[in-house]
DNA sequence: GCCCAGGTGAAGT
DNA sequence: ACTTCACATGGG
């Protein structure tokens, strides 16, 4: 594959040559829960920057003034310089299920999301509902993040009366600092506790997330383990979403189902002889497989898999 | 009212 | 090691 080409006109950024690339399923994957979308136009906040996005055929166009920054920031975020193709031709040859899941929905990529951002996210995301986790994501942002004035929303809200205002996601130091009972306000429930505790730990240097890259995944995910609130799907999920362990295979409800259906003849397994089988099947890939499954199982066979319990 | 939602921790076999 | 249960909150 080349490098992705990008073109300046007026007040759009087209980024071509990064096919299989698609923008929708990819935000609706589960991964990231800061994406609006209104008119086949995707607004999200990332790293205290507002990105506004459509796809238009194989090409991810940025809507606003050009930048270098915000363009260097789309292209990390949904890492258009990954060999997409490759990965998607590798996963086929694997087996027919994979195979699948794949050409169902190509160009399915793996954000690289902001780490901090990523685990409190998943904190809350245990034992919830993705419209809830959003919610509260957002909320929190809201409570304890700083409002985000752009160029960008400036040009392009003409009209704007102020409701479309955006805020960063808190930094670790700013939720250590904050009131349990403000947290559950904002709809973080018994997780509550988990996020201020975690950010504690990483606001004072003994958890260093970024400083997670240079550790195998093995000793990563047991760091993440550390806290409370954080148990093997959640420390997954982090990795996989945020630091480029490929190899993470977060399992879940959804992929439990999935698993079982596919690939154990419906029989019930424990989430350690799935992820034993994971490991053997999609090695280095098994985040990617995950994504692809996860995904395939949410939007097509939801009706399928709640019957099988 | 009841059940479930991208699980985890603690206590019990 | 494996099983059971509570945990806040809101939507179907």
């Amino acid at each position: 594959m080349g490098v992705p080409r990008i073109e300046t006109c007026r007040d759009e950024v087209i980024i071509s040559g990064i096919e299989p690339f698609d923008l929708k399923e990819t935000l609706d994957s589960g991964q990231a829960f800061r994406w609006n979308e209104e008119d086949g136009v995707f607004t999200g906040v990332v790293r205290r920057r507002i990105i506004r996005a459509r796809q238009v055929g194989d090409s991810l166009v940025l809507l606003g003034p050009a930048c270098d920054e915000g363009i260097r920031l789309a292209v990390d975020y949904f890492s258009l310089d990954v060999d997409h193709a490759d990965i998607e031709r590798r996963l086929c040859a694997m087996d027919p299920i994979i195979e699948c899941a794949v050409r169902s929905y190509p160009g399915l990529r793996l954000l690289r999301q902001e780490p901090w951002e990523c685990l409190t996210s998943f904190i809350l995301s245990a034992r919830n509902a993705i419209p809830l986790i959003r919610r509260a994501v957002e909320r929190i942002a809201r409570t304890y993040g700083d409002p985000i004035v752009e160029e960008d929303r400036v040009l392009g809200g003409a009209g704007e009366s102020g409701d479309g205002v955006r805020y960063s996601f808190p930094t670790p130091g700013r939720l250590a600092s904050a009131d349990v009972l403000d947290i559950v306000k904002c709809g973080a429930g018994f997780r509550s506790q988990y996020v201020k505790a975690a950010a504690e730990r990483v606001a004072s240097g003994d958890i260093d997330l970024d400083g997670l890259r240079r550790l195998d995944y093995e000793d990563a995910r047991d760091r993440l383990m550390s806290l409370r609130g954080v148990g093997e799907k959640v420390a997954d999920c982090v990795l996989l979403f945020s630091l480029g362990f490929y190899e993470a295979f977060p399992i879940d409800v959804w992929m439990t189902r999935v698993m079982r259906y596919f690939y154990f003849g419906g029989s019930k397994v424990s989430t350690a002889t799935i992820a034993q089988f994971a490991r053997e099947e999609f090695g280095g890939l098994a985040g990617y497989a995950q994504q692809y499954l996860f995904h395939y199982a949410r939007k097509k066979l939801a009706s399928e898999l709640r019957g099988l319990e």
